[in-house]
RNA sequence: GCCAGCGUAGCUCAGCAGGCAGAGCAACUGAUUUGUAAUCAGUGGGUCGGGGGUUCGAUUCCCUUCGCUGGCUCCA
């Protein structure tokens, strides 16, 4: 008797069916389901496959489709392969090694006796879009292990060889299409005709296995989309989001500059940037006080003995700068941590005074590779928005709860929204495990206990704790550490930190280091990206401008001036002998928030005509009331 | 630091099979007294990132160095 199976699909009746040869295209066909030409894959049982793979027992089914995010990621995959077998066959001698799918499209790294460059794109998307024409099957294929690596052997595919040998597994899943076979885990298209959107965008060069000890690989990145219309928007989307760059935006709002003859990664910061950082410092110190941190300042330079003593010399000395004064060797402070921890030393400590929370705007140097350095975001010199603080092992949870809120409400006033990831004890660290266990248990029970959702960062810690890093993202979607909360049990150690306790006894501090902005630099620049600029009110470096209508108004507007900037609000003046339009325009392109227009009719009236920002005309309204208005608006952060 | 690409006027960029270095915007001067995103006319401005080499001659070719961009790595 032949063997039935019951399939079915959610939301449709169950259909029992022969199953013999059966696979997941037929059984979708069978429950004749809409759009098959859409389908990327399918889930059997929850389990997502190949449309082509096999069904011996009853399921449940559920079609992927390709614009679905799962649908996607598999499209991109498969264009992954679809360009490495280009690759190989334009460019003999090239070894492949890894090809994943990544967010808006794919990458595979490539072993070439040269690096691949921008010219040879063209030529491998050609290829590309003949595999994809003629329409190839992706076969799926498992084989012994010992086989697979005698096949890659074969193909003189060493780094395939490597990945095989690390496998575990007794059968290795292969798939091929064309006359390219990779080792790969799957699911892939049906073939490579459904792959109906993809441009190759930049190379790149990437470490084999991203060690740089190993050989440096040449990397080719690439789009790729369900249909053409996704992706041209994405390609859109990606132009806009340039124009957002805070690099070009820092330049057109002349807000700041970096120069070769200063040097890379030094800042300078212009007046309007310069106004910017200054709001931001100054809403920040209100903000600590308010939740009862006290301010600390503490000095550039700190003997190099006592950098020796916190471990910075031994863990950090790379990314430090030294000097010598009279004979005496100094290190520029690349942390505030060290000054904060010699005040709470400074005297006997009670169990009573916990916690005590430093805070400081503090400037630290660090020498970062050459390579790494970007715009605002990644700097030599910045400063921080630090604080320790320093509290008995109890207090540890609610403090870092504390955070977290305050976390919270500042991102919530800048609008960012935000990930968090917790990361655990490095390979070069110092402090006990059984330290480093309490204090990683305490971040993750905080963050637990509020229930946010975050990610674990398995050695990427501090070398003196774990931490939770706060990230927001830039205009281009890359994710940027701002907030960082690190737990440390050793430096306290270190410094021999103590408080006596209850029991007349001395204890040791628990320590967090914690910065809520993190870089005043790298914030700023995210924020230029994020707000595209145009400020809300409370931030905006001018406020408001004021424009003449013809030389005759200029008293009118000299008062105005006056009036506003005696009030507080960051005024300027274009009083020069131009058309409105123009002056417009100008105000425009520096999006200035407030137009205040100043004319005959204003003159005679005592008024002022307002222009915003995003081309709203108002009513006329008195200076006083104009005054208001922006002084509400600002106060309330819009 | 590594791989690749790029450095031309204040900015954005053109030029260069090696033969006197260009445009637009900005700046400056003059005219215009102007009502919500560019008034007109004129003028000045470059050791073609720095150094070295090849050449009769280098912005152009080669080497080197500094810097920038995109990644890798690292991190606020």
């Amino acid at each position: 008797m032949e063997k039935k199976v019951t399939i079915s699909v959610k939301g449709s009746p169950p259909v029992e069916i022969r199953a013999q040869g059966l696979n997941g295209l037929k059984a979708l066909r069978a429950l004749s389901m809409d759009n098959m030409e859409r389908m990327a894959a399918i889930k059997i049982n929850g389990e997502i496959k190949d449309l082509s793979a096999e069904i011996n027992s009853s399921a449940e089914l559920e079609p992927v489709y390709i614009d679905s995010q799962e649908g996607l990621q598999i499209l991109r995959h498969s264009a992954a392969h679809v360009m490495a077998e280009a690759v190989r066959e334009l460019f003999p001698g090239t070894k492949v090694t890894i090809g994943p799918a990544i967010k808006n499209g794919f990458y595979y790294d490539f072993d070439y006796e040269r690096a691949f460059e921008a010219n040879d794109l063209p030529k491998i998307e050609k290829r590309m879009a003949e595999i994809i024409e003629e329409d190839l099957p992706f076969i799926r294929n498992e084989i012994p292990h010992s086989e697979a690596i005698d096949f890659f052997r074969s193909e003189g595919e060493p780094y395939k060889v490597e990945l095989i040998e690390e496998l575990s597994e007794e059968a290795i899943t292969m798939y091929r299409q064309g006359n390219f076979t990779d080792l790969c885990r799957g699911p892939h298209l049906p073939s490579t005709g459904k792959i109906r959107a993809f441009q190759l965008t930049h190379v790149a060069g990437a470490y084999w296995r991203g060690d740089e000890r190993n050989a440096m690989l040449s990397r080719i990145y690439g789009v790729a989309f369900a249909d053409r219309e996704s992706l041209n928007a994405h390609l859109k989307n990606l132009e806009e989001a340039r124009k957002r760059d805070h690099r070009v935006l820092g330049r057109k709002l002349d807000l700041f500059t970096i120069r070769d003859d200063v040097g890379p990664g030094m800042v300078i910061f212009h007046p309007n940037g310069a106004m910017l950082r200054r709001i931001i410092e100054e809403f920040e110190i209100k903000e600590h006080l308010k939740r009862g941190y006290e301010l600390a300042t503490g000095p550039q330079l700190l003997k190099t003995e006592l950098w020796k003593k916190s471990g910075h010399f031994d863990h950090y000395r790379e990314h430090m700068y030294f000097t010598s004064i009279e004979d005496q060797s100094y290190g520029v402070k690349p942390m505030n941590c060290l000054a904060h921890m010699l005040i709470y030393s400074s005297k006997v400590r009670s169990y009573r005074e916990l916690p005590k929370r430093y805070f400081e705007l503090g400037t630290v140097h660090r020498h970062e590779r050459s390579g790494v350095l970007h715009g605002l975001i990644r700097v030599r010199q910045f400063t921080q928005d630090d604080a320790h603080i320093l509290c008995t092992p109890e207090q540890l949870k609610v403090e870092i709860q504390n955070i977290l809120d305050f976390v919270r409400d500042i991102m919530a006033i800048f609008g960012f929204d935000y990930d968090l990831e917790i990361s655990t004890r490095p390979k070069k660290s110092i402090g006990t495990d059984v330290d480093w266990q309490k204090a990683t248990k305490a971040l993750i029970d905080s963050v637990e206990e509020y229930n946010l959702p975050y990610q674990i960062n398995q050695g990427e810690g501090a070398f003196y704790g774990p931490k939770i890093d706060v990230m927001l993202k830039d205009a281009l979607e890359r994710s940027w550490q701002c907030a960082t909360i690190q737990c440390d049990f050793a430096l306290p150690e270190r410094f021999d930190l103590t408080y006596v306790g209850p029991d007349g006894e001395k204890h040791r501090p628990a320590m967090i280091h914690r910065v809520i902005l993190g870089s005043i630099e790298r914030f700023l620049g995210v924020l230029i990206e994020h707000y595209a600029g145009a400020f809300p009110l409370w931030l905006a470096p001018v406020q408001a401008i004021i424009f003449t209508i013809t030389d005759r108004n200029i008293p009118y507007g000299e008062d105005l001036l006056e009036t506003l900037s005696g009030a507080g609000i960051r005024a300027g003046k274009d009083f020069r002998n131009e058309k409105l339009s123009f002056k417009v325009r100008e105000a425009q392109m520096k999006k200035i928030p407030y137009m205040l227009v100043v004319g005959d009719k204003e003159m005679e009236t005592g008024n002022v005509t307002t222009r915003l920002r995003d081309g709203r005309n108002l009513p006329p309204m008195s200076p006083k009331e104009v005054v208001d208005r922006i002084r509400d608006e600002s106060k309330n952060r819009r």
